[in-house]
DNA sequence: CTTCTGGAAGCACCA
DNA sequence: ACTGGTGCTTCCAGA
């Protein structure tokens, strides 16, 4: 593990800030020696770390906003501050003030001694949770300071100690918990309370922990963002946080019992004891449930009723709130208790986290400490670990304070860079469970492993590229719920990495070095699946895990600007499937040779990909907003030319002949009831589109649907969440430090819009997510609030007032975290898949505030508003962008531009008739 | 001996 | 309520 540590760390830009602040000061009063080299790192670094901390200052805002993380990232962007050391704007008062309670002093005060509470395994009861929270509250303020920084690192290690012992396979563990220990105090920025809670966990335990930790943590993200509604139910629901807690302990208890649903529901989790099983596990996870369960019961009272409320409110939110946020917020909401009420109810993951953002970093440090802390202490106690990596790590950490959330759709290429994925990943890779060893890193499909660069940097300073696994849904790109990063290491593996935790999002970081022409190959990185049971009772999730099974490798890299602000790219790969049946038996279509074509069909499109078979499907299918299927029509396969891995189909004609604007359909491949590829997305062009298409908004819609996802060539693509490359709400996004971008006025209404639409089609049609997002709070939220949330889509369904809007944007962004909430912000390409990675601001465009972007599920895409961008994000991207490019800037006119095509010159009257009416109509409907 | 894998058994859930 | 098909996890065993 320790081996991992790399020189790099003073490479790693990004990581010393972060990290430094919330890590350093943490350590040091906790732990003398992680202390030490934390503080080292900050020293060098010289983040305000403290300030950074304040980059959070959204999340307190937030606070009623679900997501932790998105607090953490929110508040990050909303500060503006500096980039890295990211000063922390006024959004710290935010943050402190929505928070509520939060207050820094509060936050550390997260009782560690709550923890204790833990036993109660018996509390499944929300309330109880609550409880524990606000206990935990109190007492962080009073150990905060000191103790949170070192403490909590070695608290949430020992807790995880039961994680330790159960860790399976030494590389991940070892990394975790160096990792882990690191990043919680990284993460903090990034992952509310949250986050800390997991990390810490994680973290300190050293080996297993970091499974646990993981999951947990990534219930706060994951669980937040993801949604995946698909599946139906979602377990969820009642846990929140148990299930946070249930989750890591049920892993360990894997053994036991999996899920006897009656334990997992709750206690079960508590079970987690159970899980003991996986011996260390199992006591870490209790712990941790603990954890969940104090900061449940704790803050319960308030917190809880408000979650309560919340949680009605807003569905999404809610969920998310439960989930992890609850202990996260508690804690962080712990400083302001009465802020923290409010918070949750708007969200409360947003409060949660949020919270932890003002603190500095140390105050989240000691949060998750405390949190942590409380867990593993109660469990164990045992010494922290060596720092010995840490410093190195520390500088890789630094992503935490002031980046942008996980779950924001960032572009990849801005200005002169560009993050580009070389070689991608195999579009199968067995993930493996806690209880397995570890499969191996992920590997490309020609042999070798995937490789990414950053094109257009010419600084001879090292920087770090972030990966962590991402969702691979229609849905806009976030941290999967279910998988995480697993950093591999040995012999075979020649890329230095370092795990850190975001949000409860294990990310792995690799050091991107001038002489190797910032190109990483990534060999270090394997895929872990955490268990359903575990991650769907967490509060916040509303994913369900069953047949989530395809991720996505996310790459991050934060360039720092002369301005002192950081440019983020993100670039995401194709699609990977992860489970060993589906990987034998579902179709996946990984290329298309057409991505739209006209609405007579007629032509021919290649599919290439896997598992085709003779009497293989492939079924168009429109959707309208709400989900339903309006549509549907089997394309004739040529049976003969069917091969495994490519099957030939002749485009089905369109339903609507008429159309006057590019109509974004989705098709599968079907090899049976239950075995279906994911949807691709294929663009009907109008027969005639002439140019007339002027308005943008027709075409927008239909862009929406589907657009972003083109980017790649994704085969993917999915419809309009898309995300692939979503961008980034806004390119201010990018810019960590000065998220002033983001207000840039404009686009908070597109954004407004976009969630409206997206949020409300996506939430009612599909299912999933729950959005919802609380509105949260809109007051709350404040001016901080609204930079960041530019690129998130609101959750909530309808667009709040201008006004509310900031500041629910930025709650999104915080939201972020949660499911719902993630932005909405869709690249345009209409039909075109984008890779995924692509994705650029520019492109996105807006949705007409009605719209339902595109189609339900779509909706979410949003539609983003390139303006809102910041300046760096903004710019466009060099030519790469290719399709998105096309799309971002003027969706409609390239779409008109694909139309030429096909069209006829028919009657332009009857086009204008038929675009007036669609206007009129969209505009109703919106 | 450890890690990486492929295969499959068992169990629980979904239709 | 029952049953078959699926999907998820855990195990086993070979390389």
């Amino acid at each position: 593990m320790p081996s991992t540590s790399f020189p790099v760390p003073s490479k790693f830009p990004l990581g010393p800030p972060v990290a430094v602040g919330g890590s350093g000061e943490t350590l040091g009063p906790s732990a003398p020696a992680g202390g030490t080299m934390k503080s080292a790192e900050e020293e060098h670094y010289g983040y305000a770390t403290p300030g950074l901390g304040a980059g959070l200052p959204l999340s307190a805002a937030h606070p009623s906003l679900p997501a932790p993380c998105h607090d953490l990232q929110s508040s990050a962007a909303g500060v503006s501050t500096v980039g890295y050391g990211g000063a922390v704007d006024s959004g710290p008062s935010g943050y402190f003030l929505s928070s509520g309670g939060i207050r820094p002093n509060g936050a550390p005060a997260l009782e560690s001694p709550r923890i204790e509470i833990t036993s109660y395994l018996g509390l499944h009861h929300s309330s109880s949770q609550f409880l524990h929270e606000v206990d935990v509250e109190d007492v962080l303020p009073k150990r905060s300071p000191s103790t949170a920084t070192l403490n909590l690192p070695s608290l949430e290690a020992y807790r995880d100690p039961s994680c330790l012992s159960p860790a399976s396979s030494l590389s991940s563990r070892s990394c975790n918990s160096e990792a882990s220990s690191y990043e919680s105090s990284f993460s903090y920025p990034y992952a509310s309370p949250q986050t800390s809670p997991w990390q810490s966990p994680c973290v300190s335990p050293k080996t297993t922990d970091p499974e646990e930790g993981f999951p947990r943590g990534l219930g706060a993200c994951g669980l937040l963002g993801s949604p995946r509604h698909s599946p139906s139910t979602s377990p969820r629901t009642s846990v929140t946080e148990e299930s946070w807690l249930g989750a890591r302990t049920s892993r360990p208890s894997s053994p036991c019992n999996k899920r006897k649903y009656g334990l997992n529901g709750r206690q079960l989790s508590c079970s987690p004891h159970p899980s003991p099983t996986p011996s260390p596990q199992g006591s870490p996870r209790v712990s941790v449930t603990d954890d969940t369960w104090l900061g449940n019961t704790t803050q319960y009272t308030s917190s809880a009723i408000v979650a309560a409320i919340n949680a009605l409110s807003t569905d999404s939110s809610l969920d998310l709130g439960d989930g992890v946020p609850v202990k996260a917020r508690k804690t962080t909401l712990d400083h302001s208790p009465a802020v923290a009420l409010k918070v949750e109810p708007a969200g409360e993951d947003l409060g949660t986290t949020p919270p932890t953002p003002d603190f500095q970093p140390e105050e989240f440090a000691a949060f998750q400490h405390i949190r942590k802390g409380a867990f593993c202490d109660q469990y164990l106690s045992v010494p922290q670990h060596p720092y010995p990596w840490a410093r190195p790590r520390s500088p890789t950490s630094y992503t935490s304070p002031s980046l942008p959330a996980l779950d924001w759709q960032l572009p990849s290429h801005s200005g002169p860079y560009e993050l580009r994925i070389e070689v991608q990943p195999k579009s199968h890779h067995r993930a493996h469970y806690e209880t397995e060893g570890s499969r191996g890193a992920v590997k490309a499909s020609a042999g070798g492993h995937p490789s990414v660069q950053l094109h257009g940097y010419v600084e001879s300073e090292p920087l770090t590229l972030q990966l962590f696994i991402g969702t691979a849904d229609d849905r806009l790109l976030r941290p999967h719920a279910f998988y995480q990063v697993h950093r591999i290491t040995g012999k075979t593996v020649s890329t230095a990495s370092h795990e850190a935790v975001v949000c409860s999002t294990k990310v792995l970081e690799i050091p991107l070095l001038p002489e190797n022409s910032m190109r990483a190959t990534i060999d270090c990185a394997g895929i872990l699946k955490l268990r359903n049971s575990d991650i769907e009772l967490r509060k916040g999730e509303t994913d369900i895990g069953r047949k989530n099974t395809r991720v996505r490798l996310v790459f991050r890299v934060h360039i720092p600007q002369p301005n002192g602000r950081t440019l983020s790219l993100q670039v995401a790969s194709n699609p990977i499937e992860c489970s060993q049946r589906s990987a034998q038996e579902l179709p996946l279509v990984e290329k298309q040779s057409a991505a739209s074509g006209p609405v007579l069909g007629g032509k021919r499109m290649v599919l290439s990909g896997h598992n085709f078979l003779q009497d293989s499907k492939v079924i168009f299918v429109e959707k309208a907003p709400d989900g339903h299927h309006i549509w549907e029509m089997e394309a004739k396969t040529e049976g003969d030319l069917c091969k495994p891995n490519s099957l030939v189909v002749e485009i089905p004609p369109f339903r609507n002949q008429r159309i006057t604007s590019p109509v974004q359909v989705n098709f599968y491949v079907c090899n049976g009831k239950r075995k279906r590829s994911q949807y691709q997305h294929f663009t009907y062009l109008p027969a005639n589109v002439p140019i007339i298409k002027t308005e943008p908004s027709d075409d927008y819609e239909p862009a929406l649907t589907c657009g972003p996802m083109s980017q790649g060539l994704s085969p993917l693509p999915k419809p309009c969440y898309g995300q692939p490359l979503a961008l980034p709400p806004d390119p201010g996004a990018c810019l960590m430090p000065g998220f002033p971008s983001r207000p840039q006025g404009s686009a908070s209404p597109e954004l407004h819009d976009l969630s409206c639409a997206p949020y409300g089609s996506a939430t009612a049609g599909p299912g999933h997510s729950p959005l919802g997002l609380p509105r949260p709070v809109g007051g709350v939220l404040t001016s901080q609030e609204a930079p960041r949330p530019s690129g998130v889509p609101p959750g909530p369904p309808q667009p709040p007032p201008p006004t509310l809007l900031q500041p629910q944007v930025s709650p999104t962004s915080s939201g972020s975290c949660s499911p719902g909430r993630r932005p909405a912000l869709c690249p345009h390409s209409p039909s075109s898949p984008l890779p995924p990675g692509t994705r650029e601001p520019t492109h996105l465009q807006p949705c007409g505030p009605a719209h339902p972007c595109g189609t339900g599920h779509q909706q979410h895409q949003p539609l983003e508003v390139p303006s809102s961008e910041p300046a760096a994000a903004r710019p466009l991207p060099p030519p790469e962008v290719r399709e998105d490019s096309n799309r971002s800037l003027a969706p409609i006119s390239i779409t008109v531009k694909r139309e030429p095509q096909e069209l006829d010159p028919l009657d332009l009257d009857d086009v204008n008739e038929i675009i007036r009416n669609d206007l009129s109509s969209t505009n109703i409907h919106s």
